[in-house]
DNA sequence: TAATAAAGTTAGGTTAATCTAACAAAAAAT
DNA sequence: ATTTTTTGTTAGATTAACCTAACTTTATTA
């Protein structure tokens, strides 16, 4: 069995190589993702190589065996489940499950996923609407593009968030947009990017940034 | 914050001192609950004393502080509560309950708890009959008896169980015996103790030890 | 290409939580 | 009142997961 150590390193490691355009990671990269030293991460790399988690040579770049992914997938499952459960049945607003589903994400219990998964109703995607994998580990695959890719006078429905951050879940919150709603380009400036939207009647502006981490269509 | 070592050591340790008559519990004792050896023990215990946990004195024996008492009584809530979800929700038998719950009762967020608490209505026992402490920390007290003292011809509500190991509690249901059920007592053999029950209309030869771990009444 | 910067590794050290083996104190039995 | 048993303590070792400081390799830039 794994320790949360190994977990949190799997975890890092998918994320990681997904959205590298090779599958790859690096020893620093995947430190400053766990806020972690690189000499810790390197001695890690070296268990994780002796247990077939991780193809690696030193000096090279780090890539997840097919073992390693399934094993990272089987977190990513859970840390969904729990942020769904959190979000639907606790009344925890989308900002606030990530810390919570970070612990939760842990619990060793095949039986007990499964369960709040048919209590949830086999849910598809999770409250930032990131896919949740199903038992056997198939992921739906959402085609979406980002706000910042939008046209002016369009509308376009909102199907996730790319930050997960706290900070950045609120301020999406304020300015009154939440997963499934719709999003109307009044305007874009094209020097800066700035954007004029409006959502549910209520106008904001919003930054190229923002726009950024936002999935539509 | 406590380490989910810390956690398990006041937890045994409350239940230890609760069931002693002098609210005390040895080293051996604690030791042997946690499935650990003295020397380990007796290292921890200089760590919570030091953190005002413990009272405690050298080959003197071990007696919870209000401040080890309040953080033990916590975790024990939060084991209950866990218990209840799985049992009612995940439709958990409470055997299974047990195992799992050992792990989530060491996650750390306060309006996790209180809003699962509010979600499962507020129950005032665990799928075993054991009192959950409301969020100010006040436990219901149930009067109740062994079916060990129960009486020929009688019947009894079953309130709790003693013993939650896997291995009673699949025997108990087995029986035909679940929490507020009736069961009664046909006849008692003096010379050992054993006992003819009546559980819905069926019937059963029960040992003296068996019936030391039912609660009733 | 040579210098510099970035990325990655190694050596040596710390802390928490465990252990075994040897020892000391307290309690129980003879 | 000794002896024996039980209980508790100490010393020293191990492992996982971290760190800093120094070093090496690879990549980038001048
Ligand atoms: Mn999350
Ligand atoms: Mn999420
Ligand atoms: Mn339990
Ligand atoms: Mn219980």
């Amino acid at each position: 069995m794994l320790s949360q150590t190994e977990e949190n390193y799997l975890k890092a490691l998918l994320k990681i190589t997904l959205d590298n355009e090779h599958g790859e990671a690096g020893t620093n990269e995947l430190a400053a993702s766990l806020s972690l030293k690189p000499a810790t991460v390197n001695d890690m790399l070296k268990k994780l190589k002796e247990k077939q988690f991780i193809a690696y040579e030193k000096y090279g770049k780090i890539t997840l065996t097919a073992l390693g992914k399934k094993y990272g997938w089987g977190i990513v499952r859970k840390h969904r489940l729990w942020e769904t459960f959190l979000f639907e049945k606790l009344d925890f607003s989308w900002d606030e499950v990530h810390e919570v589903a970070e612990q939760l994400e842990h619990i060793q219990s095949v039986k007990l996923i499964d369960k709040l998964d048919q209590f949830l109703g086999y849910p598809s995607f999770d409250p930032h609407g990131d896919p949740i994998p199903t038992h056997k580990g198939v992921v739906k695959i959402q085609y979406k593009k980002l706000l910042v890719d939008a046209q002016e006078n369009e509308t376009y429905k909102v199907l996730a968030v790319k930050d997960n951050s706290s900070a950045f879940l609120q301020y999406v919150a304020k300015v009154g947009i939440q997963l499934n709603c719709h999003i109307k380009v009044k305007s874009i400036q094209t020097f800066d990017g700035m954007m004029h939207i409006e959502v549910d009647g209520k106008k904001s502006t919003v930054s190229q940034k923002f726009a950024q981490n936002i999935f539509i269509e």
